[in-house]
DNA sequence: TTCCCGGATAAAGTCATACGATAGAAACAG
DNA sequence: CTGTTTCTATCGTATGACTTTATCCGGGAA
């Protein structure tokens, strides 16, 4: 069976010029280079810094202010948006974040997020699962077993797994958030110390023993478990993330 | 003490040409008029069904295509995408959905999003609240106190209630869900019966609840008490989604 | 017949230019 | 110093030309 991943992946295309002035404006904002307020480079200026014409900046433009990290009003300038009115929810908006410095800060809030919302969906996705459902939550688990720990595939697995729970809720709108969840595991990824086996294995373990749950249609038990995952997941996030400041300190000093 | 009210409201300047546009192309993918796969205009036929030009409507796209609503492809066209891919927590989308018929599944979905996240919230906002957070909740209550039942100053009022809870949480993340509670409560509001009495009244006892056990810091109380109000409020609205629906059944027959 | 390749083609993407409207600053008058 | 006017900068919209890309389709090779 065919892994299904990144259904709701990011919207903006990187081949497209536009696409690639979004991008360069969205990191600006989202590392702060850009602070909430600043005017964004005049649409005529731009030319000299970009060489882009004003059509492709625009768009560019039009595409961030529909995920609120930009407003533009007429005459005044089109200024950063504060970060209250950023959609972080938003897949694009997530994605962008990779291209900063890890903020902390930032994935503890997904993580807690995820600890609100996962559980409730793995308990939904206990009741409501299909076969296909079943299936495609397998072939995802397979995956991550199947492949080496921390290679691309693997992650991917990891993702698809995820994403096939929320699918199982069949909520629409909840599903929404497995990008948010996508984005928490992709973190850790990111962070990842070489060769950490020891919480590979485990989170192994706690994958399946989430599968096992919605298998049962125990919808407590897949709940109770799945929160057991996240928050390995987080710790073992944490310590990644103590572990990248301890060596940011020691070559700093 | 002022109110704070949507301060992630929808991004679409409705002042804008492009911004009626939008809107336009965006109530016709949300009520199905133009269906999943459906070509839009064609970019240069568009001129004459509405007499606006290639570049306000490119903008538009642009602006739906960041919400995940239309695909454009180079030669093959600008489809309306799946509804998988649309980003339904979106304030804009979320909005646009007031311009359609009343979706009883969505609505339920959203409510059962809600039932998972708010409580949740609710929890935090008793954990981490500062005394201003508390000035605003009770700014809030007090403005759905003392305005009449289902006014609009009241029904603002229920929504900064609901707001200044996700502020308190500190988890910007989280704070990007209040659009999708804000738009049940909405709904409830578009389909209020006339003189709803008793339930106006027990939804301000039970936000009252909330309210005390947040001052109290009582966290586990303040989720129990935010997941009776949220049933309160589904129950409230299915009864009401009943009634349009016998009444629109009485109408046909 | 089937498959692959390559050109025709249609649609979105990009560019340059022009003009309109207006918020906000600057200049000015009281 | 304050209120008013003028002016300019900046976004919004329109238009036409050109570029890029993916699909379609037909022709030639296996």
């Amino acid at each position: 069976m065919q892994l299904h991943v990144n259904v709701r992946a990011t919207r903006l295309n990187p081949d497209r010029l536009f696409g690639q002035v979004a991008h360069r404006l969205a990191v600006a904002i989202i590392t702060g280079a850009s602070p909430t307020g600043a005017l964004l480079p005049n649409e005529d200026d731009l030319k000299d810094e970009i060489s882009v014409s004003r059509t492709a900046y625009r768009e560019a433009v039009k595409f961030l202010s529909g995920k609120g990290l930009v407003e533009a009003r007429p005459k005044s300038g089109t200024r950063v948006a504060p970060r209250e009115a950023w959609n972080l929810l938003d897949p694009d908006v997530l994605a962008w974040h990779f291209a900063a410095d890890p903020n902390e800060k930032f994935i503890r809030d997904l993580f807690e997020l995820r600890l609100f919302v996962e559980p409730s969906a793995a308990r939904l996705a206990a009741q409501r699962r299909s076969d296909a459902d079943l299936k495609r939550i397998e072939a995802a688990f397979r995956g991550m077993v199947e492949n080496p720990p921390y290679a691309e595939p693997t992650v991917n697995a990891d993702l698809a797994f995820h994403e096939a729970i929320f699918a199982a809720t069949r909520n629409p709108p909840l599903q929404c958030l497995a990008p948010a969840v996508s984005a928490t595991i992709q973190w850790s990824l990111f962070l990842k110390a070489p060769d950490d086996q020891f919480f590979f294995t485990a989170s192994l373990i706690d994958h399946e023993r989430v599968f096992d749950a919605i298998v049962q249609r125990d919808s407590d038990l897949a709940a109770a478990r799945m929160s057991s995952l996240v928050i390995d997941s987080l710790n073992s996030t944490l310590g990644l993330l103590a572990a990248r400041a301890q060596a940011g300190a020691a070559k700093s000093a």
